[in-house]
RNA sequence: CGGGGCGUAGCUCAGCCUGGCUAGAGCGCCAGCUUUGGGAGCUGGAAGUCGCAGGUUCGAAUCCUGUCGCCCCGACCA
């Protein structure tokens, strides 16, 4: 493809709107231009990257065995109303009426489609001899995002692989849950990105029923947390830490429990300021109500409880923070005073509790705390358990090396749905003792627009992108010094000719332009592997190839440089090649 | 949905506080000449409903009110 027939609209100065660099370098490569707040145009370059995403997305679904499919973007409301997600999704789910005759039909447009396929099946499938069976789409999803931002990485419209797992066991599930995961670890390594697979929140299933597929980056919207040493990954959620419990034995000369005047002062960092301590020396504690009954939980004041683990350590089925009323029942105070010296309820600590020496609490009475809070003289607990989200510096829970905190963005999900869908959807299959079961489900999400997003995010250096050979727009940008010079642009045109006979994707800069301008371009659009034809070297009978990362070109012969390049792409690709396995 | 910021040429921005001449600059674009290995030089040129609506005023890009759009932080994110 020729530079002057396509358009590829570089920038010299960075847009003003965009901040974070996939957004910026995106925009300045050409890549995308923005239609309004969460709706995006891939131009030719963008376009191009995105569609080599999909095919290796495409590739290795259809090797992990699923079979695509085609599923309408337009939706019927009632889908959702039957399976609860109509409300689930509330403003999120674009829906609307349209006309026709004198009706009006309710529609949406697809956020996902777990209903679509489901129903589909439900209709198709009714033997245990028809499973397992994986479908996938590659298609446009729409979600009304309160809040698009960060570029293509978070908008209202985009490119998502969707695969749906149908089955007669959790076994089979089991098995396909495998393949997908080692296909995902195959896509995003194929993708050149730097990717963490985390346990995630998993839901009715319980075990490790779902994981996410993240991408380190300091602008990535989730929070997650990896062992540096083992291959431990959680996202905020789900990550365990490997604390112990730990009951200290009261110290002989501890100080003295003591109470003090706090009047409105409810926060944790309004004591810490009155008082003149730190949060860390405080204990923060929560009332909520599990499964109807009240029970305090206690935390130290710097960390932040995670209702997950609550739930789990409480094995309640469902629990929220206690109202007014019966915190007020509770403690004896209002919202704000709360503490674990003579509270009327169970307490559950999570383990840093005990350890808090001469610690500051609330009173249980109005306009009070309490300093000196000692374990086993002022309070007791038989056990301690993991209570609060983990952070930086604690045990991994795999290996007990340190934990670090990270941010990423999350480029796939994969997830044992079980019966949910099935269920609501009357999706069921006949089992060999003649017995209707609903159908075993699993699912399995790519943002394919934050593969490019990510990677934009993520490999670039002050010049501009650095595509890997496998998602770029082009793989090798022939550049001439001189459009006009018909020497230059003879041998130009051979190699494009001599490259894409050879079946690679090459972009020929034949603008009439300056050299600095072709190669700030060059090196802003990213193309892995640049031959530059033309100047002092065609008169001595050479040109130059360079990775983009190189520091320094490789000189070859004109007549031999064509396959010099070809021999450097199929050794990169060998390289990579080996990485994936 | 709460908080903050910004809308002036294709892009980046000045002008606004303190109203007043024909609304400016750099980059980009067009023409010509020169130049040709890291975003060239000179000359000439085209290009703006100053987001939109209303108000105040002799007079509004500038002041006031409303409204729309975009960005950022937070809440939310099956």
């Amino acid at each position: 493809m020729r530079w002057t027939q396509t358009l590829i609209p570089t920038m010299k100065e960075d847009p003003s709107d965009a901040e974070i660099p996939s957004h910026r370098l995106m925009l300045r490569a050409g890549l995308i231009r923005q239609l309004m707040a969460g709706a995006y145009t891939y131009l030719p370059l963008g376009y191009r990257a995105l569609r080599k995403a999909e095919a290796i997305v495409r590739e290795e679904m259809e090797r992990a065995g699923a079979v695509e499919v085609f599923m309408p973007a337009l939706q019927p409301i009632e889908l959702f109303e039957r399976t609860g997600r109509k409300s689930a999704f509330g403003n999120v789910l674009i829906n609307f009426l349209v006309a026709r005759g004198d009706r009006k039909v309710h529609m949406a447009l697809g956020p996902t489609h777990e209903e679509v396929v489901t129903d589909l099946v439900a209709h198709h499938i009714s033997s245990y001899r028809q499973l397992p069976l994986t479908l996938y789409q590659i298609q446009t999803k729409f979600r009304n995002e309160e809040r698009p931002r960060f570029g293509v990485l978070r908008t209202s419209e985009f490119l998502m692989k969707d695969a749906y797992s149908f089955h007669s066991s959790l076994a089979q599930l089991e098995e396909t849950y495998r393949k997908m995961y080692e296909a995902y670890c195959r896509i995003f390594a194929r993708c050149g990105l730097d990717y963490v697979a985390v346990e995630a929140e998993s839901g009715p299933i319980g075990g490790d029923a779902s994981h996410e597929f993240m991408v380190p980056a300091g602008n990535g919207e989730d929070s997650i947390v990896r062992c540096a040493n083992c291959t431990y990954g959680a996202n905020l959620e789900r990550a365990e830490t490997g604390r112990k419990t730990l009951l200290p034995t009261p110290p002989k000369e501890a100080a003295p429990l003591k109470t003090v005047s706090t009047p409105k002062v409810t926060t944790i960092e309004q004591v810490a300021k009155l008082l003149k301590i730190r949060p860390d020396q405080m204990i923060k504690t929560l009332i909520y109500v599990a499964d109807e009954q009240p029970i305090a939980v206690l935390i130290r004041g710097d960390h932040e409880a995670n209702e997950n683990k609550v739930r789990r350590a409480l094995s309640a089925g469902e629990i929220k923070l206690a109202d007014e009323q019966t915190i007020l029942k509770v403690t004896g105070a209002p919202v704000g005073f709360a503490g674990p010296v003579g509270l009327k309820c169970d307490i559950i600590a999570d383990h840093d509790v005990p350890l808090i020496e001469n610690a500051v609490a609330g009173a249980n009475a109005a306009d009070a705390h309490v300093t000196g809070v000692t374990f086993g003289r002022d309070y007791n607990l038989k056990a301690t358990f993991d209570l609060r989200n983990a952070g930086d510096g604690d045990p991994c829970p795999k290996c007990g090396n340190r934990l670090e905190l990270v941010h990423g963005i999350e480029v796939g999900h994969v997830f044992k749905l079980g019966t949910k869908y099935s269920i609501s959807l009357n999706a069921t299959y006949l089992d060999e003792k003649e017995q209707r079961n609903p159908i075993i489900m699993g699912c399995y999400g790519i943002g394919v627009n934050r593969i490019i997003a990510s990677l934009a995010e993520t490999s670039h250096d002050a010049n501009g992108l650095i595509w890997p050979l496998a998602v770029a727009p082009y793989e090798v940008l022939v550049v001439t010094l001189n459009a006009t010079d018909a020497e230059t642009t003879k041998v130009a045109e051979q190699y494009v000719k001599d490259l894409e006979a050879a079946g690679v994707d090459v972009l020929y800069d034949d603008r009439d332009v300056r050299p600095g301008v072709k190669f700030k371009d060059a090196d802003l659009v990213g193309i892995p592997l640049r031959i530059v034809i033309g100047g002092k070297g065609l008169q001595q009978g050479q040109v130059e190839i360079k990775w983009r990362t190189a520091d320094a070109p490789e000189i070859a012969p004109v007549k031999d440089g064509a396959r010099h390049a070809l021999r450097m792409l199929a050794a990169k690709k060998d390289e990579q090649g080996r990485l994936v396995g």
